[in-house]
DNA sequence: ATGGGCTGGGTTGTATACAATCTTGGTCGT
DNA sequence: ACGACCAAGATTGTATACAACCCAGCCCAT
C-alpha cells in the first residue's frame, strides 16, 4: 500500500492486513511483548502500532487489560452495514454531480474489462477480488469529498473486509452485480443524482437484508 | 465528560477540550516537549494522547515533524457538513423507526422545556449551548446504531464545535429553530420515516448552505 | 547578492528500565 | 466442595536515556 516511513507504521500495516485477513481471529490478544519477540524492535512503537489499529477500530483496547482484535456482534456488523449503506448511497450520488467525464469513461472502460474477465474465467476470481472493491472505490472518489472518503475507505472497509468470508455477500453472483454496476454507470452519466444513488441504495442492500436475515434467524435462539 | 483511568487519557481529555474550545489555535504546533512541561508526566503518555487526538481527527500528525492542531480548509469544513447532513438525517429516519415511546414521551418534555427557557431568558444562551445539541444527541441515540452514534458524536462533532464561532449557524434563530424541533419530533411520534429524515435534512441543510455560500463568496477572489 | 550545502541545535522515534495494575493459581476457611 | 482471599507472575502504564531525523542559520561559492 504505501511505504513505512517509521516502524511503528511498518508494524501497523502488517497487523491490520493480518487482521483483514482473517491470520488473526476477532477476539484474539495481542500481547505488546509477543509482538516485540515477532517484529522485532521495543514496546514503543508497538504500542503505537496498537493505537493506530484502536484508532481505525481493528483493536479494541482497555486499559491495564491489553488489546484484542475486534469481535463484533451481529447486531454491530448490522449497524456498520447500515451506515456502509447510507454514505456510499451518498457517495455516488454526489459522484452523479462531480465527477468529470474522464473519470466517467474511465469507469466505463473498467466495466467492459470486468465483462470480458467474467466471460474468460467464469468471473468468480477476478471479479470479487479487486474488481468489486475498484468499482466502489472509484465512486467513492467520484464524490470529491475527502471525509466521506476516509471514512468509508479507511475505517469502514477494512472491518467489512474483514468479515466477509461470512457474508454471502454480491460476490456469488458476478454477471447480476455486472448489470447493476452498469445501470449505476448509466445513471452518473447521463447526470441523475437521485437515480445514481436509489442504484446504489439497491445494490448494496442485498448485504444488509441478508445480514438482517441472518440477525434474524439467530435471535430464535 | 469520563473519569481517566491513565494519564494518557487525561491529557488527551483536557487538550481535546482545550482544542475545541479554540484555547489551541488551528495550525498551532503541539510540542511534546512542551506538553511535558505544562501536564507534567514523561513524553509516553503525552505521545499517546497526542495519537488519540489523531485518531479523533483534532490533530494532524506528520512523521518526524510533529503533530499540529487541525486547521480545516472551506472545502474540508464543507466535506464534514455533507456527511454530517446526511448521517444525521439518516439518525432521524432510524429514531422515528426504533425510538421507544417512553424515549419520544421525553423528547417533547425536553422541547417543552426549551420553549419555557426560551420565553424567559430569550433562549440565547441555554438553547444554543446544551439545549441545540441535547436534541441532536437524543435523535442520534434514539437510531439505535452505535457506529452511527461514534462517528456523529466522537468525530464529526468535536470539529463541527470546533469551528462553530466562524459560522453563523442556527443558533441565531433559536424559534425558528424550535420550531423545526418540534416539527422533527412530531414525525417521529406518527412514526413516519420518510418525514422526519426530510425535516431533519431540511434543519441541517441551512447550514451547509451558508458554508457553501462563504465557500462561493471565497472562490471569487 | 543569491543560491546551495553544511553544521549545530532541537525535535521526534526508539530502546530500556521501573512502577502500577491485572490475572492466575493456590490456600484457607466455612 | 465451594467460595473468598492472597500472593506471585505477567502485563500494561510511565519514566528516562539514546539514536535518527528535520530544520534553521551560517558559510562559501558562483
Amino acid at each position: 500500500m504505501s511505504e513505512a516511513q517509521t516502524l511503528a507504521e511498518k508494524v501497523f500495516s502488517e497487523l491490520a492486513t493480518a487482521i483483514v485477513r482473517g491470520e488473526l481471529a476477532p477476539g484474539e490478544k495481542l500481547s505488546e511483548q509477543a509482538l516485540v519477540t515477532r517484529y522485532g524492535g521495543s514496546r514503543a512503537p508497538i504500542r503505537e502500532a496498537i493505537q493506530k489499529l484502536e484508532a481505525r477500530n481493528l483493536v479494541v483496547r482497555v486499559p491495564h487489560a491489553g488489546a484484542r482484535v475486534v469481535s463484533l456482534s451481529l447486531e454491530e456488523l448490522r449497524d456498520i452495514y447500515e451506515v456502509r449503506l447510507e454514505l456510499e448511497s451518498m457517495a455516488c450520488r454526489l459522484a452523479a454531480e462531480r465527477m468529470s467525464d474522464a473519470e466517467i469513461s474511465a469507469l466505463e472502460k473498467l466495466l467492459e474489462e470486468h465483462a470480458r474477465s467474467i466471460e474468460a474465467d467464469q468471473g468468480l476470481s477476478y471479479y470479487q477480488k479487486s474488481g468489486n472493491l475498484d468499482f466502489h472505490y472509484r465512486i467513492i472518489e467520484g464524490s470529491k469529498n475527502s471525509r466521506l472518503h476516509q471514512m468509508l475507505c479507511g475505517d469502514l472497509y477494512h472491518i467489512i473486509r474483514m468479515y466477509r468470508y461470512r457474508t454471502s455477500t454480491s460476490s456469488e453472483r458476478p454477471l447480476q452485480a455486472l448489470k447493476e454496476h452498469q445501470r449505476i454507470v448509466e445513471a452518473i452519466k447521463s447526470r441523475d443524482p437521485q437515480l445514481a444513488e436509489l442504484l446504489m441504495r439497491r445494490h448494496i442492500q442485498v448485504s444488509l437484508t441478508n445480514l438482517e436475515t441472518r440477525l434474524a434467524h439467530e435471535a430464535r435462539h
